[in-house]
DNA sequence: CTTGACTCTGGACCCGAGTCAAGGGTTTAC
DNA sequence: GTAAACCCTTGACTCGGGTCCAGAGTCAAG
């Protein structure tokens, strides 16, 4: 039962090969085994991780911070305390995304439910949404 | 009651002059007004597209996105069917980031809650919050 | 045992989003 | 009236995150 080549890893995650070997130059995927050619063999979990990625990597997070989060999650020799404030400092941070993201979409909201097809637009809610501004 | 200079704009926005610029040269903000000296002059509105911009990009939106963000918001010519689903579209955007951050979090959250200090770390919550894996 | 699809390495190239520098003009403060 | 601090333009450079290519080796099917 031979694992996966590299063409067959990408493919289950949808990316290219090159950007596969790339993150394994970047350290965020692990040097595979060689067969006797020196061709990459993958397995599971190399495609598990490989998703992990792409999925951090889709909500906005950069390879720093993946590599990061993935130190949080595998790293299960270090030292707990260090590993538990990474852990809270990731967390005070995407709460502030979502509170971010939240007002966001309330304005969003507001802009779509308040044009109902059409209309002066006048006062844009989500101008207001974003630029909740300030004196000077 | 002359406007800022460049300086002053980007001083008032915690940005470099070279960044405002450049903002410029992207459509993001509008050729201010120029002084006989070439010198050029913005007033208060160009400080708040400013500060939106960098909102903006704040949480995760791309200057390409940012100039159709900007369109929809003072676009107030424009056939208003026209802006309105772009603005959908943008929702259901902001809407999906919400919801994976928030996968995120619950999986931060479940990992410092678990981890009191020390211990194993064996089934990593983070690992399962992001990697909702899978058959194939 | 050849042909076509796949993989290897190394290095060049691309785009987005700035940032810096050179060479020169302007403004303000003293 | 001059020095320091500011601004102008053009154009090169950086960095992150890939993407592409050349030249060469490998694998599987017929």
């Amino acid at each position: 039962m031979t694992g996966f080549t590299i063409g067959e890893i990408a493919k289950r995650a949808g990316v290219g090969i090159d950007t596969v070997r790339y993150y394994e130059r970047s350290d965020l995927l692990p040097p595979p085994t060689r067969r006797a050619s020196g061709y990459r063999e993958y397995e599971a979990s190399d495609v598990r991780r490989l998703r992990f990625i792409l999925r951090a990597k889709a909500i906005g997070f950069s390879l720093d911070e993946i590599r990061d989060l993935l130190a949080l999650s595998f790293d299960r020799d270090r030292g707990v305390e260090g590993i538990k404030s990474r852990a809270e400092v990731r967390l005070a941070d995407v709460e502030s995304r979502i509170a971010e993201l939240q007002r966001v979409r309330r304005g969003l909201k507001a802009l779509v439910a308040n044009c109902p097809g059409h209309g002066p637009l006048e006062r844009c809610p989500i101008l207001a949404a974003l630029s909740k501004d300030d004196p000077s």
